[in-house]
DNA sequence: TGTTAGCACTCTCTTTAGTCGAGTGCTAAA
DNA sequence: TTTAGCACTCGACTAAAGAGAGTGCTAACA
């Protein structure tokens, strides 16, 4: 490497501009504006020199530089000065979370939309995974003669409920003891260890108490499958019509057309495990993120790491500021998630 | 009004093609596209009436025309085949939802996956409104000894659940007397008039068991406040770029926000009582909505009338079309929610 | 009298050419 | 090593020209 510091201070002043721009900048305006100490030819002669090293591109001859991918990447690792974010938002952060009283739902889903607002991009926030989380309770409850409400509690406080029809007789007493085995059976067990084969080796043992069981295990199933899935919780889309660069039609659609993928969207949170992570441009495997740029970041909830918050916008977004907000909206969000527990 | 039959018919081919081409058409054109028997010249003569009445519009001297608000209206109203809509696509519609089994969201959210993808235009279901609906069964279930879950069941098969965290100590034999006088007041009512007095009546009765009615009360304001309340699914919003009216970015961007707002959209749809309503245009309030059509369906939930489905395009699309789709997917809809009733 | 052919005219859209301006690279002087 | 100067480049904007689709009006025709 062995960039210069005035180099580092031309790319640094280069990139803050067309941060804030979205247009290339020239030698001239860049000595006017910043005031750097040397001539317009210098910097002209040290950004030849950036351009050459991959730091800088430029889309025509003759039109100002703009920072390339690995000029982003060198200003996040080694320039950036991780940006002030002063406690007044901390506690604003925590009010906008307090609204939402009780369900975890409405937290991440407020989560999702406090991020957007704040940094005026795209905000994905992933609810926990509970795959690890361990079943608490089970539960049937007899509603009439032909209806029978499933419940089932995980460990984490997320409760499942399903609605039985069941033609078939049963008495109250049966149901209980149905209720009781099953709950014996699995509790404490984690959720993604409860596979039909252990639900099948309880059906033959409970079978015998009446028919309905036949009605209630793949009902249990279902449940169990729909705890663990993951919900996605997306705003801010249309915020992206504030970016220049989405002034283009093509690229408005194809960016929102991909975003209604939610199955994509797990996926490209889920695959980053660290706990801040930023994807440069064409550092994104798919080729619609190749000029964006994505911050993810875990957040804890009840001890053990489980969802994911992120954030999409341009290359140029300003990363000292987004990355500042989604570091200090997880640990918010692990705090409050953690607090509800104990409470 | 007394519109010629030449007229009708030069009408109906001028709104036949600009739903297909979304430009205006000259009078050459239509007599060179469409066999009406008749000269260009004639249709010329034709078309400066039928503008004069109102029933066309020309966006500049020397375009073609284009229908008119009106234009559309009257086609509409009289002119327009009821689509045909063969049992082929109804079969089609039924087995996309068999698919969901068993969760009323899960249905809903199919629908509107459904009539966004046949139109091609941007769909919003609403959930069945259970203000109407009555109370069916209420429990409070002992988790562990500071963990209660309260359990809310409606009439039509809704299940709301609350996780309340207690410090107070109670007995299981408490919770029960609880359970059941919360349950034997307030089965039967509808759940929008159980007012906050009727609650705070039974307060009084309960309390002397134990402290932790305090945070009962308060939870099960909350799962009924939620029960009542209106989910919004809405699908297809990127539809519109395919749509030539919406390249322009500013129109895109307008339509987007308007359909962001959750409130507005709710609004919308419930301000037409009708069973099939189509609103043309400017007929509609919201200025956003001026060159937008707006077909809205009343479904049936376990016979009263409910939910709300809407489809919102531009004031070309294919009314015949959409309508039929519209008109039989409600039907659909409100017979499969009835049979899951049934069963 | 309704219908049609013909024609001059209108207006948008597209293409072409010309100009402007911001920027570059290179050379030579400080 | 830095800077001033200069010729050159290239996209963006503007103006003019031409094409194409359409209109309204007039006059002829059945």
């Amino acid at each position: 490497m062995g960039l210069g510091d005035r180099q580092l201070k031309i790319l640094q002043a280069i990139i803050k501009d067309f941060i804030t721009t979205a247009e290339p900048i020239g030698s001239r305006t860049l000595a006017k504006k910043y005031d750097l100490g040397i001539s317009s030819a210098t910097i002209r002669n040290e950004m030849a020199d950036l351009e050459e090293l991959g730091y800088l591109e430029q889309p025509h001859t003759s039109s100002g530089r703009i920072p390339s991918d690995k000029g982003y990447r060198l200003y996040v690792d080694h320039l950036m000065k991780n940006g002030t974010n002063p406690q007044k938002q901390k506690n604003e952060i925590k009010k906008k979370f307090i609204k939402s009283v009780g369900e975890i739902e409405q937290i991440i889903e407020n989560t999702a939309k406090f991020i957007s607002e704040t940094t005026k991009l795209t905000s994905i926030v992933l609810s926990p995974q509970l795959k690890q989380g361990k079943l608490k309770y089970v539960k049937l409850v007899s509603i009439d003669s032909n209806v029978i409400l499933l419940i089932v509690v995980s460990e984490t406080g997320i409760v499942k409920n399903t609605i039985i029809r069941v033609d078939e007789d049963y008495t109250f007493n049966d149901l209980e003891i149905i209720s009781r085995i099953i709950d014996f059976k699995l509790k404490g067990i984690r959720i993604c260890d409860i596979t039909a084969f252990i639900i099948e080796n309880m059906y033959e043992e409970v079978i015998k108490y009446s028919a309905i069981v036949k009605k209630i295990f793949p009902a249990l199933m279902n449940a169990l499958e729909e705890m663990v899935s993951i919900e996605l919780y997306l705003e801010g889309l249309t915020n992206i019509f504030d970016l220049p660069e989405y002034h283009n039609i093509d690229r408005a659609r194809n960016f929102m057309t991909l975003l209604d993928q939610k199955e994509y969207l797990i996926d490209l949170l889920l695959s980053s495990k660290e706990e801040l992570d930023i994807t440069i441009g064409k550092e994104n495997k798919h080729l619609e993120m190749k000029n964006c740029s994505l911050i993810t970041a875990t957040y804890q909830y009840n001890g053990f790491i489980v969802g994911k918050i992120g954030v999409i916008g341009p290359t140029r977004m300003d990363y000292s500021y987004t990355t500042s907000v989604v570091r200090s909206i997880t640990r918010t969000l692990s705090e409050i998630l953690n607090e509800d527990k104990r409470k």
